[in-house]
DNA sequence: CGATTAATGCACTTCCATTGCATTGATGTC
DNA sequence: GACATCAATGCAATGGAAGTGCATTAATCG
């Protein structure tokens, strides 16, 4: 049985043949993806299976979307021991605009924000925009 | 003259009957409003004016559009003297999960964020999810 | 007033998310 | 191993919203 397999299992995902491919994708690419980058990938897939795949991962705390701006959601592993749904993984995301891709910086956590009183927070979502280590070099 | 028609004229847009009353609107609400709730507000009104309505605020600095992470953009009315353009007004967004309503917060500034080198900054969106004053209370 | 440019309204296209339903595949039981 | 059950898949269809082309209307300028 592969990593991908025992890893799956673990998270209470059955380990059919789309979600090794979805999550192998994912693992090779370093930035996150759209469903749409994800399909084109698989010659063969349809495009509900994929949605649906992503679907469990999210609910799974596989993977996290990423909402970066452009209106289309992009997905990315989740860190290991990451409780998403507890959103113990607020590190932030940094979205190139040259290249467009979107990468999760877990090293770098999201400050404490201060609200006005009466506020409480449950969730926070940094984005950052700009270029990107590959793209700064040309 | 309205003050509106001032404002719109002083920006270069010139103030028509549809312009001043989705300016209006945004001002009279203090949260954020997606395409389909200020379509709901009119209506007579097509949708392609609205839409390009927003477009052109956008473009000469009178509104910004705030991706909640819902998906669909969401629109205020810029802060008085913010460039938009140039990204001098770097305020956080706050969305409350339960009545759905986006704020700007604009006397909370985004802190510096620091990024891995190579990295450049050209842009900074930070949404806080959580519950609002009105929400609270409840 | 007439000409030019801007704004509007309508029709249409496209893209993506989402759901219903029938089918296939896997799992567990006897 | 055969069968019942439930999960996963694939196909078809729907729906919401963004965006574009074009003709019409409104405003502005000479």
């Amino acid at each position: 049985m592969s990593e991908i397999e025992i890893f799956l299992i673990a998270k209470k995902v059955r380990p059919t043949a789309m979600r090794i491919l979805v999550f192998r994708s994912l693992a090779n690419k370093r930035a996150a993806m759209t469903l749409s980058e994800l399909e084109a990938l698989f010659e063969k897939s349809d495009r509900t299976t994929l949605y649906r795949t992503i679907k469990t991962f999210e609910e799974y705390g596989i993977v996290h979307p990423i909402h970066d701006g452009n209106g289309i959601p992009k997905y990315a592993l989740c860190e290991e021991g990451c409780d998403c749904a507890a959103h113990n993984d607020l590190h932030l995301h940094f979205h190139c605009n040259q290249c467009e891709e979107t990468v999760c910086l877990t090293d770098h956590k999201i400050p404490q924000i201060n609200l006005p009183r009466g506020y409480t927070t449950e969730d926070v979502n940094l984005i950052v925009n700009g270029k990107c280590v590959k793209c700064s070099s040309d």
